[in-house]
DNA sequence: AAGGCTCTTTAGAATGATTTTAAACTAGAT
DNA sequence: ATCTAGTTTAAAATCATTCTAAAGAGCCTT
């Protein structure tokens, strides 16, 4: 199976038409490797690609993508959206002062008691955001 | 001691001029009540009050309140900014599908187990969002 | 109490990420 | 090949937040 057919394959299923920009997307972010996107930074890989995709597309399909479970919004800041192309569950360390988001191992987090949640809901997701900052000695 | 003077007091402590704009807004903030603002709602609450403040010193109070430490910025979506009356360590559900964020009582979330940080680093603070919906049978 | 220095506030303009628009395009079905 | 609904596009609009530079106000010194 081609690459762009494995991708547009992973598209279909996720409900998602298979079209030239969305492949091109999912070729990228989509391959398994894990890591953490921006809109911006997603246009440049495109760019360095060699190929064009349109703001509006851009930030289009990361929503779809995160829509349709493909991706996660990671919320750190409100400087711009973060998205995480690890969407098994785990967890966080964020250095803010330079802006610097990096995974921890899924289990190296272990949540002993959670509350029940509120009547009438359920939980969805938990997120852990570790705040770090650089030691001054 | 009046009101004026015990919030002025507080801002002084703070390495905060006491100012006219910044007591106004202490006494609506930090009078005990814990609960979650934003700089549109704060601005409300101020006209309520029959008092007006600029909408740009509105966002630099709130800013330097939390670089203060007497609020805490609160990450849950991306849309606006939150902050919270109440610094003390505890974690929040919240209900994307309106927007409502909840405390959890500090003892609701136990943390059996942390990452050590990595090399040269070190944990500033632990923030757990547990996302909710509303359950539909 | 007045003067002066610095910090603060103000209205309005600017910024910048994101969304919206309406027209042009295309994937997929017939 | 044709049709249609969904998609992409460049450009404009949105909107929370920050910036500007001029006017105002704490606060310290006389
Ligand atoms: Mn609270
Ligand atoms: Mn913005
Ligand atoms: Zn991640
Ligand atoms: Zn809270």
């Amino acid at each position: 199976m081609t690459p762009k057919a494995h991708f547009a394959e992973k598209l279909r299923l996720a409900g998602l038409r298979p079209t030239r920009q969305r492949v091109a997307i999912a070729a990228l972010l989509l391959d398994g490797r894990h890591r953490h996107v921006t809109a911006d930074s997603l246009t440049e890989e495109i760019t360095t690609a060699g190929l064009h995709v349109s703001g509006g597309t851009v930030y289009n399909t990361l929503n779809q993508f995160t829509e349709a479970g493909l991706l996660r919004r990671v919320m750190v800041h409100n400087d711009y959206s973060l998205f995480d192309t690890n969407t098994d569950h785990h967890h966080h360390f964020y250095e803010a002062e330079n802006d610097q988001l990096v995974d921890i191992p899924h289990d190296g987090v272990i949540l002993a008691q959670l509350p029940a949640a509120p009547d009438g809901h359920e939980i969805k997701a938990v997120d852990v955001v570790i705040h770090i900052q650089s030691k001054n000695p």
